[in-house]
DNA sequence: GTCTATATCCCGATAGAC
DNA sequence: GTCTATCGGGATATAGAC
């Protein structure tokens, strides 16, 4: 990429995408709250101020990797399930691909989960979480016999579970090794299969 | 409590242990990262130089708030488990407790979690894990049929579950009604009871 | 759209007086 | 053990030039 010498004037091709780019960075290294507009404008060797022509403040960054993360968790986790035809299956499958996700995209969930952004100002980020959603309670309510209620209990459990394992996960350290994380996903997939052999217990 | 007028000395009777329950205040209110030793001691009334008298730094008192919550976490959860004598009823008490205790004391529940101590410099922290981790392996295993790796999946299998559970109701919102609490108590305590009827599925 | 410069604020940590 | 004072650093955000 094109960098003019040092004192000159920097024009850079997408300095918004560049943004959020350098942002992912940054929070894989310090956190989303250690995450500063300052810096990630040092690393790109432009002036503190640039970053405002592109985004009204801080929070506004980190909502636009929000939304980047819902797209690229979403991306990794229907494909999974498409691969399964049974209820139960799919849902393992969608909890492999959680951990997995957790896992290898660790700033991305951590944005989601950590940035307490404000929905109100945001709300593409919740559009972008609704088509994932829909296409797991779908699965859920294949293996709750009609009942709403089941369904519920039993996607909330479903959820929890992948979440648990993915904290475990990166509790452990930053950057896992693969093999670890396949332990993880693995254990994951069948603590959900465990579950729903149980689900009579849950409600 | 003793204060003096404004501009005078002031002498605390036990800073140390005040700036401990400040710390847990500030915590609740801005999240760990967002703790600091200058409000801290704002709060107090002293300068903030003070807490430097009785921590070497900002981490050493985060690592006594931890050893607190340690503390607290086996007080809560230690009498939970006493009340019942099958192994699956205990596991699900102490599921119950942990949701419980995240929800009423998040401050410490997010310093267990989330300060990332150096557990080197502050080897207290792993002595008071000790003893819970104890309890709760023994009677993991006593539903694992002397298998030690069956034994060892099914405690993570807990333990995820019983995390998720917390970090879900977290999510919903800081300071959650105790009516929401007792509902997430009792989804994961019978999550836990599900979990433990498909077990023969988790190795 | 980016730069320079600046205002304002907060933090951790230390030195030296009392 | 606490205070005053201070150093050195980093952050957000804005104003005005180019």
């Amino acid at each position: 990429m094109p960098r003019s010498a040092k004192g000159g004037r920097y024009h850079h091709g997408d300095l918004r995408a560049a943004l959020i780019g350098t942002a992912v960075e940054l929070i894989g290294e310090r956190g989303v709250r250690g995450f500063s507009l300052a810096e990630a404008s040092r690393r790109l060797g432009v002036a503190v101020s640039a970053p405002y022509a592109h985004f009204d403040d801080r929070d506004d960054l980190l909502a636009a990797v929000a939304v980047r993360a819902f797209e690229i968790f979403t991306g990794a986790l229907m494909p999974e399930m498409g691969k399964f035809a049974e209820p139960a299956s799919r849902l393992a499958a969608m909890a492999r691909g959680y951990v997995r996700f957790a896992a290898y995209n660790r700033p991305l969930f951590e944005v989601l989960y950590e940035a307490g952004l404000d929905k109100v100002r945001h709300p593409e980020i919740e559009a972008a979480e609704q088509q994932l959603n829909e296409a797991f309670l779908d699965t859920v309510r294949a293996l709750a016999d009609g009942d709403e209620t089941r369904a519920d209990d039993l996607a909330t459990a479903v959820e929890a579970t992948a979440r648990g394992y993915a904290m475990l996960l990166l509790d452990d350290g930053p950057d896992p090794e693969p093999g670890a994380v396949e332990v993880a996903a693995e254990r994951t997939s069948r603590a959900i299969l465990a579950l729903i052999e149980g689900r009579r217990l849950l409600g």
